[in-house]
DNA sequence: AGCACGCCGACT
DNA sequence: GTCGGCGTGCTC
């Protein structure tokens, strides 16, 4: 290996008459900022932005980098090393893209690596491996060698190369660099990197006739004869289910044939050797794509119409575009409309929904429509399924993707239109790896790239988006029925106070106005869906005694029951505990089960309503991808009657058949202590309400409350999301960040709550007064504590100016360096959901 | 992300 | 006295 770069940086020391070339290349690492490699005259051919190039970073490790920008100026600081190789014929992205990564690395404050790291999939992000290969001239005698050296000698004397994990298996583990060390000192051997493609086409092999026997005459003639010439009935009876298949199916593939004839593969290669038949091998598509259909068969309701006119009319002047659609009035059929427009004007839609919300309904619904035109794209695809979508998304030859927000970070050849779906939901914004974006916000810039539209979609509009759509920022067009004369559902508020005696007594369950109205429901062969935002059976145990509660170790949670593992859980980390009969406290052995979950729930209605079919649906009782939509099957058949569930049972779901929803604890959802609980509690019940109504009759919905004067509910109860917005507003412009500024959210994280407060104050005071004085209100550090780390939060709000924000920025990152080169501090930058530039 | 360098605790 | 733990810093 380094004679390998000695020679290469030989070869381009040489004066050849070429220009010296250079290139910048982002490496799939978080580092500091983009290395400088140059590019050998042999090389100079073959590069251009976008190409994947074989790079040496540090002693001997590989990358494959992509190269963002080629310039001649020799750098003066340092002394590049050669590229070792080119990867490719032609990029793997766009500029567009690279300008994309550009800007999220800077508006995000990540580094461009990271950001390839979060876009490429991971097969075409190679990096090298080490591999022993045995040196020939080393004679065949191991003395001086001890036990573990002669283990490894002798397995590379055998097998003249071994790999790294191959060395790990022979010793275990631990100790393998020491051993490497000494063998290559001993010359025993010499280690090689090699970057491997790890990228597989997969290959299908198809069977078809050799060409002398194509004519009808030439094969009557073999079939005629085949007694006489040969004495294989099998072969011929195979051949005849060739025949047959190649009729029926046109192309027939070994694997095909063999089934469906019963043959052996013996049989068949008896049949190719004779030279009758023919086997070849090509790559075929791991993804299986239906024909290219573009169909719509529907029609738009009269307002759906009209909505569709204003959007088209909006989009023709402003370039993003809020769709204000109640729960049910059909918002997928205007995209549909507008995505079948894109494809027959050949530009290329994403369609993005949050990753939950991409359910085989909505899938079954788009392929119906636009069959092999569309491609699905989230994190649970395989490695090589997603270089299959990358490389025809590239191409253009997918002209439409759904997916969740990875998708946005597709290689779009010609992007017309973006639309975001539930574009209030928090699931657009990534967390915790770096880059963290949110996607609704960054399709805004990306679109911005290729001149295309976004529109964005909600019945219950993130405050800040609505915010945008007033100030005509972006265009606002509203929807209010619902599809198919479907009546907005009637809300009524349940006191449960009035059946809860003693504050002591259990939570109210089940109401006798909601077990009446489940009884009318079902009764009338109607189905019913119950709320409760809790998994598990009981939320918190209480000591009766001293009033104790028993914790998550790690959190500051408290533990959830479960009845049916008999464990208690922590729903933060996931640790689970065996139950507890004595009080830590005092003692006791006298526990109460406060409040409930839907596992209680359940069990509550299967004790009222025997023989009901009841499903429950959490993340406990659907594990399994399919689970999900098997449930939704279920229950899409009628053959369940009531749907217990959290959140879970809300997204992107309609059912025909729902007349009434039972919100079970609607105060556990009012009263969680979070700055943004209005907005949620809105969107969670409002969406969880559109769930009921039907064509034939009113939908009901009951929310079962002890608070029934709080403001969310009146705004529930009458639909009214203008109220709920005005609420919010002032809400956040009184005490919180309003919409309209940016915010720059510090995380700063340690085991000890005073390290963590330490560093929150060395960034506050470090920052130049300019900047302090965005530090307000809720800029005011807040902690809390997760799993085993106190979290200092830091919100700054920032002024609109673009190059304030810039030096803001900046500064920041100057900040968080110097907080960071003191180990004793961990920063992390956030960037939470912010209006766009 | 690797990987080397370097500085303190438990072993021959 | 050494081996090896992982804290710290650099990679074009």
């Amino acid at each position: 290996m380094t004679e390998q770069s000695n020679t290469s940086q030989l070869l381009f020391s040489q004066p050849t008459g070429q220009a010296a070339l250079y290139a910048e290349v982002i490496v799939p690492l978080a580092l500091p900022k983009n290395y400088t490699w140059s590019i050998p005259p042999h090389l100079q051919a073959g590069v251009q932005p976008g190409i994947r190039v074989e790079v040496v970073l540090g002693k001997n490790k590989k990358y494959a980098g992509i190269i963002k920008r080629l310039f001649t100026e020799k750098p003066g600081a340092f002394d590049p090393k050669p590229i070792l190789n080119i990867l490719d014929n032609e990029p793997l992205v766009h500029p567009a893209q690279l300008e994309f990564w550009e800007w999220i690395a800077r508006y995000y404050l990540c580094s461009e690596g990271e950001v390839m790291q979060a876009a490429v999939p991971a097969n075409l992000k190679l990096s090298s491996e080490t591999i022993l290969i045995w040196n020939e001239e080393h004679e065949e005698d191991f003395e001086g060698l001890d036990d573990e050296e002669y283990l490894v000698a002798e397995a590379l004397l055998l097998k003249k190369e071994l790999r790294l994990y191959e060395v790990q298996q022979i010793l275990d583990a631990s100790h393998v660099y020491p051993v490497i060390k000494r063998l290559i000192e001993k010359r025993v051997c010499h280690v090689w990197e090699e970057l491997k493609e790890k990228y597989k086409e997969k290959k299908e092999t198809y069977i078809t006739l050799q060409p002398a026997y194509h004519s009808e005459e030439a094969m009557a003639g073999l079939l005629n004869n085949w007694n006489s010439t040969s004495r294989a009935p099998k072969q011929m009876e195979l051949l005849l289910a060739y025949l047959h298949l190649e009729k029926t199916t046109g192309e027939v593939t070994q694997s095909e044939l063999l089934k469906k004839s019963g043959a052996t593969s013996a049989q068949l290669k008896a049949l190719t050797d004779k030279g009758i038949l023919r086997a070849t091998k090509r790559a075929i598509d791991r993804i299986q794509r239906l024909p290219k259909d573009l169909s719509i068969d529907f029609a738009l309701s009269p307002a759906q119409q009209q909505a569709l006119d204003e959007t088209r009319h909006l989009l023709q002047e402003k370039q993003v575009c809020l769709l204000h659609g109640v729960t049910s009035s059909g918002k997928t059929q205007i995209y549909i409309q507008l995505i079948e427009q894109s494809i027959r004007e050949g530009q290329q839609v994403l369609y993005l929904l949050p990753e939950i919300a991409l359910t085989a309904q909505i899938i079954r619904r788009l392929q119906k429509h636009f069959g092999g035109h569309i491609a699905i794209y989230h994190s649970k695809f395989n490695p090589n399924e997603r270089v299959e979508i990358w490389n025809k998304v590239k191409s253009g030859d997918i002209k439409a993707v759904l997916g969740a927000r990875s998708a946005l970070l597709l290689p779009f050849k010609n992007l017309g239109l973006i639309i975001a779906d539930e574009e209030h939901d928090s699931s657009y914004k990534q967390q915790d790896p770096a880059p963290r974006y949110q996607a609704r916000d960054a399709a805004i810039y990306y679109a911005g790239l290729f001149n295309a539209k976004v529109l964005l979609g909600s019945a219950t509009p993130s405050i800040e988006s609505y915010y945008n759509a007033l100030q005509g920022k972006y265009g606002l067009v509203k929807l209010t029925e619902r599809f198919g004369n479907v009546a907005m559902p009637e809300i009524e508020l349940v006191d449960v106070r009035q059946q809860q005696l003693q504050p002591n007594q259990p939570k109210v369950m089940i109401t006798p106005k909601l077990q009446q109205a489940l009884e009318a429901s079902v009764a009338q062969n109607k189905q019913v869906i119950l709320f409760q935002n809790r998994r598990g059976y009981s939320p918190y145990l209480l000591c009766s005694v001293c009033g104790w509660i028993p914790h998550c170790q790690h959190c500051d949670v408290t533990l959830t029951y479960h009845k049916s593992k008999n464990k208690l859980a922590c729903h933060y980390c996931g640790t689970t505990y065996p139950v507890m009969h004595t009080c830590a406290a005092c003692g006791s052995h006298n526990f109460i089960q406060k409040n409930f979950g839907t596992e209680k729930i359940e069990e509550a209605i299967a004790e009222i309503f025997p023989g009901m079919r009841i499903a429950r649906m959490d993340l406990d009782s659907v594990k399994g991808k399919n689970d999900h939509d098997n449930l939704i099957k279920l229950f899409e058949q009628q053959r369940i009657d009531v749907l217990i569930g959290t959140q879970m049972v809300v997204k992107g779901l309609d059912f025909e058949n729902v007349n009434l929803v039972g919100i079970l604890d609607a105060d556990a959802i009012l009263n969680f202590a979070d700055f943004r609980v209005n907005e949620r509690a809105y969107q969670l019940m409002e969406q969880v309400s559109g769930r009921a109504g039907r064509k034939d009759g009113e939908g009901k919905v009951l929310i079962q409350v002890s608070n029934t004067t709080h403001p969310v509910l009146g705004f529930v109860q009458q639909h009214n999301y203008g109220q709920l917005f005005q609420f919010e507003l002032q809400n956040r412009q009184q005490f919180f960040y309003p919409p309209f500024s940016r915010v720059i959210q510090l995380v700063f994280r340690h085991k000890e709550d005073h390290i963590a407060e330490e560093a929150a104050h060395i960034m506050i005071s470090g920052l130049k007064p300019n900047f302090q004085q965005y530090l307000s209100g809720p800029a005011q550090p807040a902690i809390h504590r997760i799993r085993n780390q106190f979290i200092w939060e830091v919100l700054l709000k920032l002024p609109r100016n673009a190059a304030l924000i810039q030096q803001c920025k900046t500064e920041i990152q100057q900040q968080t360096a110097i907080i960071q080169s003191n180990k004793r501090y961990r920063a992390v930058v956030i960037v939470p959901d912010v209006d766009p530039v």
